[in-house]
DNA sequence: GTCTATAATAGGATAGAC
DNA sequence: GTCTATCCTATTATAGAC
């Protein structure tokens, strides 16, 4: 029974944790409905595409936190070491120490439409270009610092998959530490 | 429209694309029984606890797979560089380089239950261990060793995501590079 | 904007003939 | 072992009242 909401960025965000957890073909509309404390018919008034649109939604405002604790924190004006631990430490919190999935990695393998594969291209594309960016102050030269992201965005994403499989958070506990040692 | 099958094996073979491509959620018992050539009824005949227990073989299947061609090359008697590119030789045929997505990472933030779990967890130990083995000989102790075997597993885990999600098989690519280069 | 009610269909699973 | 036929529930989606 959660509590009764307001605007839709609230509504979004509940829908967020139901396709963060059980994924998109795992997310039912009594699911959303329950987690949202809307009915189904309320849910299509303002998501008239249905799930497919309730999805494009969630991974809008995935780019947008994505902005907000990563892209904006990594041109910051702090010492490099600080926006690193800043990043970390949102990470860590986001992701509750690796113990929860990622809705990127979640749809990432989805059946969805085309609307839905732009927003997780872009929201993808932004995490990876901040983290080059970093990458590039740490020293790297641009294409090394590019691949540096991106391997490292995977292997965040790979260490929460193996928490799901194993338990075990230390892969992304080290994987919280490689960047930070950016900064190194 | 499949050949029709015969032994058991092919039959979880079968299943093991369905899932693999699609997902446990994603997964209907229209879609494995169309890959199989089997109507839904003989499947239940084969699996009478439906898909979860079809999803059960395909992790026993998956962890077979991994020993023959992770676990075995890797204790075999050529030099470590040969058995380093076999098994790479050998995963970017399985992964199609990149392109296609890794059945237990579709399965291990599914809802499934203990046994299936128990599956999953075997075969991501299998893998691991096989490639902390070989980070082993490589000259490294046995903790970091084991460090990076999961972290690399991690890493090609979300390789195989970034690509879902972008199309980029980069990631993919620089991985399966870093497992050669334990032989440098 | 939200609700109750209701389609309409797909989903998982079973019965029983062959 | 496989099939056809069927069941029941969950699921997506819509209609129409408030």
């Amino acid at each position: 029974m959660p509590a009764p909401l307001a605007t839709k960025d609230q509504i979004i965000d509940r829908l967020f944790s139901v396709f963060r957890e059980r994924g998109f073909d795992g997310a039912s509309l009594a699911d959303l409905s329950q987690a949202t404390g809307l009915g189904k018919s309320s849910l299509y008034h303002h998501f008239p595409g249905g799930k497919e649109q309730m999805a494009e939604a969630v991974l809008t405002r995935a780019t947008a936190l994505i902005d907000r604790t990563i892209v904006e924190v990594a041109r910051g004006p702090e010492p490099l070491k600080t926006r690193l631990r800043k990043i970390v430490v949102a990470l860590a919190q986001f992701y509750e120490g690796g113990r929860a999935s990622c809705v990127l990695g979640q749809l990432a393998t989805a059946a969805i439409g085309a609307p839905a594969r732009h927003g997780l291209r872009l929201a993808f594309a932004h995490w990876i270009g901040a983290i080059a960016a970093l990458a590039g102050e740490s020293g790297m030269p641009p294409a090394r610092a590019r691949a540096f992201a991106e391997d490292w965005v995977a292997r965040l994403q790979g260490a929460l998959i193996l928490q799901a499989a194993s338990g075990d958070t230390a892969p992304f506990k080290r994987a919280m530490a490689a960047l930070q040692e950016l900064a190194a």
